[in-house]
DNA sequence: ATTCCAATTAATCAATTGTATAATAAGAAA
DNA sequence: TTTCTTATTATACAATTGATTAATTGGAAT
């Protein structure tokens, strides 16, 4: 006479969703390697099984988890900027500040996107994302410098474009990675001041008008 | 009557070389997970009993090979910049652009270095190899941004350095990723007139004093 | 209440992992 | 040649991995 554990169905995006983050947090604090399925069962309250019943593998799992937090990644910088009431200044002021602090500054995305970097080459359906996540970003940025009051060559432009992304992309992955050495706030008091020598404009004034 | 495979015996330093490298070209190849023990032995043209007869454990070996490589990188970027009959803006010069151009430019090493993230998250030794890598190339940076004329407090000084060290970092990236998208020399370009912009200086015009 | 689909558990599988230990042979030393 | 150290191989082990299958039971539909 064996005793099975209760259990509750649940609704079938509500338990891929706790299967997702259960994967995110055990990635958060031990790397790829902790997340095994049965750690990731275990974190859901659920038994290894049942994760083959919504995914067609484990690496199917990590696929979508990827995919579920770069989604959330661009968001953060969007919506910052999608406020289209601000004038271009703050708005990229906006952006930066934006891409240099939680939810984007974040252990585990700098460790999902390194581990996407190598399976990018064996696994042609994720490079779309990559090209949407990557790309997108750059070019979001480009756009808005393009949208600042000042002139210059589609040269210039261009390599603005790819300097400043450069800044961010830097300060996000050791930010990321050594949260310890930087105090609050800092990464992005610097990135605003950063990109704002390299564009010529005062972002860290533009962006404290409009947050407090 | 068992038939052993023949084999040579070699110099310590010459096998325990052999083994980092095999373990860095499978974690170029396919990331961490593919550097196994038996994969190790395998592509070293060894048996994977040796791996434990050098390395107290197989994370050992890994740290080792992460330490390697960092060095390696680091050696590149340096060697550019100890002549040290250039003044100090050339020498800042220097640093930059040779760390933006090959063999620190090199989609083989960001493959690797992207393989170590996840290790480096995972294993608190890794951790410190890390931090004392990359504030040891950050602290290069910082001292040559310190010897050049100008006069600015030792807060701005850090700032400039992580700041600086954030576009290097993130035009390597880019560049080593994405090499296709870039001129010859262009990343040079670039890298050294953001630096010079972060830093009120002209780095173009001195590197091309020293170059040619 | 009863039926019935499928979400979930439980148990087991084969493969792979890092590690440990004893046997062997390479090659320097005598 | 002979001796002797130890680098190297060979083999095996215990733990962990992702995957598979059959048995259950939750809970909506009837």
């Amino acid at each position: 006479m064996t005793e099975r554990r209760a259990y509750r169905r649940e609704a079938e995006d509500k338990r891929r969703e706790s299967l997702i983050a259960a994967a995110l947090e055990l990635v958060a604090e031990g790397g790829a390697r902790a997340a095994t399925v049965r750690a990731i069962a275990d974190r859901a309250g659920v038994t290894p099984g049942l994760i083959r019943h919504y995914f067609s593998s484990k690496d199917d799992l990590t696929r979508e988890a990827y995919r579920w937090l770069m989604n959330q990644m661009i968001e953060a910088s969007v919506s910052a900027m999608s406020n289209s009431a601000l004038d271009p200044l703050a708005r990229l002021a906006s952006f930066v500040a934006s891409s240099l602090r939680p939810p984007v500054i974040d252990p585990v995305a700098v460790a999902l996107w390194a581990g996407f970097i190598q399976e990018v080459r064996r696994d042609p359906s994720m490079r779309e994302v990559h090209a949407a996540t990557y790309l997108g970003f750059r070019d979001q940025l480009e756009s808005l410098i393009a949208d600042l009051p000042r002139t210059v060559s589609s040269e210039k432009l261009r390599m603005d474009a790819i300097a400043c992304n450069a800044v961010i992309d830097g300060l996000w992955l050791e930010g990321s990675m050594l949260s310890d050495s930087f105090a609050p706030r800092e990464l992005e008091r610097i990135g605003l001041t950063s990109v704002g020598l390299l564009l010529g404009v005062d972002l860290l004034a533009a962006f404290k008008d409009t947050s407090q």
